[in-house]
Parts: structure tokens; sequence; C-alpha cells
RNA sequence: AGCGGGGUGGAGCAGUAGUAGCUCGUCAGGCUCAUAACCUGAAGGUCGCAGGUGCAAAUCCUGCCCCCGCAACCA
């Protein structure tokens, strides 16, 4: 196979430490994207923060910091848990770094510029700080944001606005064929239940006064671009659009832009009606994945029920908490976790599964056998890459599993244990072959643990046993 | 209000018309290479409720109830 698989996050705020549902979003792209090396595609995988919105300006007032070391600090500590989660990212995109991504968010801006679907409209309401947005008179509560509790000033305000009205129909066009595929179908349906209505042209820019830190508009400094172009277009300024198009003729359009249901209409309609309006080719598909929730409810400070990712990769470490997010949370659906589910899946799956089998056989490897052995490569099993294909991650997990159980009733079946004591080459036998199919269920856990894959390659090849891959946990 | 998702044995889920299935947990038996693990078997469900269509419904239709999310530090 010799294709290209362009795969990218959502890029995160830096305004506080990234949760589970960070966690989970990026293992995610991580797996589909190790996958995709596995069968070697040319693979390339982007992630990053969308640091010039209101909300970081807030969190380096509130920690009293520089906004430029409040960013920095907080970047840092993403890179530090996607390393903890052995994140594979080809690149981290800042929004904030002017020699990456401004010049390419600029040249997107000049071209729907050109093509006149920005002007400028004069615009007087109800700003609220915290939402970094107008609110409506209908909106408020007792004359407050209802949502932040604040009152919001009466100002004008001169803006750039985007014409995405005029992209409604074409939008929708490119939805409903697939050209630009939403999974799942209930997403999809969803967009075009909103599309139906009719798209509003969208507020493009904000005063430079408000917003200190953004994307100059291109033609006029009093002016930052707002979150659609400052943010959106971090997935082809990261290529280098409008700054060096090596990369990105070589990955655009994206392969799969992997969001939350949260941002699907960020994704499914502002983003193709900029792409359309400055002529760029569309992404291919938009993967939008549920919410994890905590004992069916979301997780929140208030209700307690917060679980920090930190927290599982200390005690059950990265492919541990890998394994979780891949096969116990659906990529299409909302997912639950709980620490006492977590313990119950790892202790049945991890200690008992895969560690146990690890060692049960490697144990009679390492007495029988004189050498370790390397199976031949072959093709993966169609129902291992058909689900992975379509991005059914905890599918293609679920049948390694069934692997795992098929190797442990062929040991039993087999009794290699007793044959190698009454007839040792036939019992020799039956323990290479074990040892090669653990060979090939270590590889096809590459994608999901990558950690655990080289542990037991090593342990085939160099014929020992390894040390407990999960101790057991009570 | 509106929109979306969901309600299947103790727990988590699969199953869009034709004998209700998987994993975990529980119980009994087996095995002994292994991390008190592994294998086999069993118990356990009127598939949220009420109607309707069908030879046949968890699965289609109608109404209702309940949970979750869409607004908050938030993918």
């Amino acid at each position: 196979m010799d294709k290209k698989f362009y795969i990218t996050t959502p890029i995160f705020y830096p305004n506080a430490n990234l949760h589970l549902g960070h966690a989970y979003v990026t293992t995610l792209c991580d797996v589909i994207a190790r996958y995709h090396r596995l069968v070697g595609d040319k693979t390339y995988f982007l992630t990053g923060s969308d640091e010039n919105a209101q909300t970081v300006i807030q969190g380096a007032i509130k920690a009293g910091e520089d906004i430029h070391a409040f960013r920095d600090r907080m970047v840092e500590g993403f890179a530090a848990l996607f390393k903890r989660l052995d994140i594979s990212y080809d690149q981290f995109i800042r929004t904030s770094d002017e020699q990456m991504h401004w010049p390419g968010a600029k040249r997107l801006w000049e071209k729907m510029a050109a093509a006149g679907d920005i002007y400028k409209k004069e615009y007087e309401g109800l700003y609220c700080v915290g939402h970094e947005a107008f609110i409506t008179e209908k909106e408020l509560v007792d004359g407050k944001c209802p949502d932040h509790g604040t009152v919001p000033e009466r100002t004008k305000e001169e803006n750039y606005f985007f014409r995405l009205s005029k992209y409604t129909a074409p939008i929708k066009s490119k939805i409903e064929s697939d050209e630009l595929e939403i999974l799942p179908q209930s997403r999809k349906n969803e967009i075009l239940a909103l599309l139906d209505e009719g798209l509003q042209d969208v507020s493009f820019s904000r005063p430079k006064a408000k917003v200190p830190v953004g994307i100059p508009v291109p033609g006029d400094d009093s002016q930052v671009m707002y979150v659609w172009c400052d943010a959106l277009s971090n997935y082809i300024t990261a290529l280098g659009y409008g700054r060096d198009d090596a990369l990105y003729k070589e990955f655009w359009p994206a392969d799969v832009h992997v969001i939350g249901k949260d941002i699907l209409r960020f994704h499914a309609a502002i983003w193709p009606g900029m792409l359309l309006s400055a002529g760029v080719p569309l992404p291919k598909r938009l993967l939008v994945h549920g919410l994890i929730r905590s004992g069916g409810k979301k997780m929140s400070k208030t209700l307690g029920n917060v679980i920090d990712p930190q927290e599982l990769l200390e005690e059950y470490g990265t492919d541990a908490l890998r394994y979780y997010l891949a096969r116990h949370i659906s990529p299409f659906e909302d997912g639950d976790i709980t620490r006492e589910h977590f313990k119950e899946v790892y202790n049945a799956d991890l200690a008992n599964g895969l560690g146990n089998l690890a060692s049960r056989i490697m144990q009679l490897a390492q007495m029988h056998l004189s050498e370790g052995t390397r199976p031949e490569a072959v093709g993966f099993p169609k129902e291992y890459t058909e689900p992975l294909e379509q991005f059914e991650v905890n599918k293609a997990v679920e049948y390694v599993w069934q692997c795992i159980a098929a190797l442990d009733h062929k040991i039993t079946e087999t009794q290699p244990f007793k044959v190698v004591k009454e007839n040792p080459e036939q019992g020799k036998k039956i323990i290479l072959e074990l040892t090669q199919e653990l060979y090939i269920i270590g590889r096809m856990l590459n994608p999901f643990m990558p950690a655990t894959n080289e542990a037991i390659k090593k342990a085939v090849v160099e014929n020992k046993k390894p040390e407990n891959l999960f101790p057991r946990k009570d």
C-alpha cells in the first residue's frame, strides 16, 4: 500500500490542564495514525493548541501570568501528557506561532476576501466577555448572561463578516454526496437538518482592543481574526499553506478530522464554507465522537466525578489507559468510565487475559525451546483491518481479544506442558506455534498498545519470559 | 420549549423482523504451563411502558415515562 493519510485532532485551549476527553480524542487519533503507518500508508498526524482565544487570555490573567509565558507553560503540559500517552504526532501546531501558522491564516482570509465573501458590518448589541460574543436580550436572565452571571456591556462594534449563507447549498450537496463524509450517520443527519434551516453569515473578526493576541486582519490592523479563520485554518497552515507548499501538496485534503460532537457544526458548516470560498479542497471526512461520561453523567467538578488521565496513567500505565479508551469507549457514541470499571477491565482483559497468556506461553518457550523465533510477516486478517479502516477501533480490539481467548483455549486443548514430557519433539512444535501466534497478537496490538507490542516481540525473539506485563490489582 | 443520543439478565454492551447474544461478575466442575490465572458447564432477561401493523417485533408505526447531552473549567 502506498497511500497517504492525513489525520488531525481538534486543537485544544491552553487554559487548563487536559482532561480525559482530550486524552481520548488524541489517543483515538493516535491509534488510527499508528494503524495507517502499520499498513504502510504515508501518514501525517497533526495536533495543536488554539491559543488566541479570550478564555486563554482570561486563564493567564487568573494565573497572574504573562499571556505568552502562560501559554508556553500550558502547552508544555500538553506535550508532557501526550508523551506519557505515547502519542505519535508528527506536528504540534500553535495558533500563536507567527511563523508557522499566521501566514496561512492570512492567505486564507485574503482568498476569501478576493472571492467577495468578506464584508464589514457595524453591529450594536450586548457583548458578553465570557462568551467572547454578542448575546441577545432574550437570552438574559435578570439582565445577566445566564452562563457567566455577568452583566453584558452594550457596545457598538465594527466586524468583518463571512458570507457563509452563500454556501449553504454547496455544503449540503457535498455532505449529502459524502464528498465530505460525516461519521457516524446520525451526525450527518443532524447537520443536514441544520443546513435545511439555512446558514447565517458569521462574524469573522474582533476589534484588536478586545483580543490583543490574535492574528491581524490583512489590511486592517485594528481588527484581529475571530476563531474561525484563526483556529480552523490550523489544519492547512500546519502543512504549510501560504508558507511552504511541500507538505500541503502531499497531504491535503485531510483524510479525517476527528472532532467532538460539540464542535460538529463548526467543522461541518463554517470550515467547508471557508474552504469553498477560498477554492481549497474540502477534507474527506469528519469523525465525530461522543463524550466520555463517568457513572452515566458528564464529568464535572461540581459532581466530583472527574477522572484525571494522569491518575489512571500513574496507577495502571500508558497501555492500560490506551486499551481502555480504544476498547471500551465507542468512537461514535458517548462512552462511560469509572474507576471500578477500569479496574475490572484491567484485571480481566489485561492481567488475566493478555498478560497471563504471554506469561504462560513464554514460560513454556523459555523452558523448552533453544532459541527465539520471529514468524514470517503475514498480512492482517480482515476482521482486524476492516473495522480499523472504518475507524471502528473498539471492534478491532475486540477481535484481538478473541484471538487471545482462542490461544488460551488452544493451550488447554493441545496440552503442550504434558506433551513435551512424553514427546519432546511434538511438544516443542506446539510451543513454537504458540509463541508465533503470540507474536502475531502482539503485532496487532501495535496501534493500541505500542509498548506492549514491543515487549511481546522482544520476549518471543529473545525467547525470554517477560516481567509481568500487567500485574493484577486488588 | 426545541434538537440529538439512550433505556436489553447484577454491571458494561452487541443485536433494525424469524430459535435473545457477548464480556465482566456469581456458582459448580476440570486443568496445572501461567499473574489464586486458564478451560468447561450452570444460574440469571416478560429487550422502559401502553397500544398498533405483520404469519412473525428488542427490531417497524403511534403515544407516554425516565436518563443523558446540546449552557458552565469541557473533546
